[in-house]
DNA sequence: TTCCAGGCGTATC
DNA sequence: GATACGCATGGA
């Protein structure tokens, strides 16, 4: 990582950072593309737009924002302090873990808001993609940004119905009521064991294993998560059917990313 | 029209 | 514990 300031601009160089790669694979919903190679988003309701001015280099344009929010909140939401190019390089140990790294080497976990991702996720849930961009959208649109889960108590099955979350509404409202209601709190889930962890987010309706997963993963950086959705599972039957490989063990979460990325888009 | 989507709750064995 | 089925919505 290397900032420096160049008029008005924070100018980022960066390796192994790819926009489309990790803005747009499925980890956040929120991220807008405004035009070739650049972005806007947010952590939680914290704007940036940011651009890539030399892909090559892995040189970034970030605005909207300045250099004591970049150390605040960006550096560690882009995961700038992990080196993936030696990430990619222990589990290319593996030969389709290194095809999915040389396919898409410029996946980077982001590191997001728990309540944010765990929401996200439940709406996630037998939806597509572009579905679950659309009710998030329409629930930032009705809030003004991000809802925290105090805003949305009092909230109620019928009353979200302008989201258009199918069955999903009622896993969101529950998980409201207990959050709010301190029968669940995401602070101390996040210093938990991954397995007890799960287990506390699974006492959620609509929380299962893998939107408890992606929550422990994405929301509270616990890498040792790994989702399994309906791509990673055709990915471990086809190429791991005895099993994943030693060289993920600790960061199993972060190759996840990789493969999942790698068997949607080519399959 | 039918199938599918970053799954899960419920019923049943 | 495993398996089968329904579930809201909308795009392909």
């Amino acid at each position: 990582m290397d900032l420096y300031t160049k008029g008005n601009d924070l100018i980022l160089k960066q390796p192994d950072f790819d926009l489309d790669e990790t803005l747009d694979c499925g980890q956040a919903f929120r991220w807008v593309k405004t035009a070739p190679d650049e972005y806007r988003g947010f952590f939680v309701n914290t704007p940036l737009t940011i651009s890539c001015l030399d892909k090559k280099d892995g040189v970034f344009k970030l605005e909207n924002t300045d250099e004591k929010t970049f150390f605040e909140v960006w550096a560690d939401y882009f995961d700038l302090y992990t080196d993936y190019s030696e990430l990619k390089k222990r589990y290319s140990e593996d030969k389709t873990l290194a095809k999915a790294c040389e396919y898409a080497g410029g996946i980077r976990l982001l590191k997001q808001d728990a309540w944010e991702t765990l929401s996200s996720f439940i709406i996630s849930q037998n939806n597509n993609i572009p579905r679950i961009k659309g009710i998030i959208s329409r629930l930032c649109v009705h809030y003004g940004g991000y809802p925290t889960y105090l805003q949305l108590s009092g909230e109620t099955v019928d009353s979200l119905a302008f989201l258009r979350s199918g069955f999903r509404a009622k896993y969101i409202v529950d998980a409201v009521e207990k959050i709010s209601g301190g029968e669940i709190d995401l602070n101390k889930i996040k210093d938990l064991p991954t397995d007890d962890a799960r287990k506390e987010l699974m006492k959620i309706k609509g929380v299962g294993p893998k939107v408890a997963d992606c929550a422990l993963l994405f929301g509270m950086y616990k890498l040792d998560a790994f989702p399994k959705d309906v791509w990673v599972k055709r990915a471990l039957e086809q190429w791991y059917p005895n099993g994943l490989p030693d060289c993920i063990k600790g960061s199993e979460g972060i190759a996840q990313q990789y493969l999942f990325h790698y068997i949607r888009n080519n399959s």
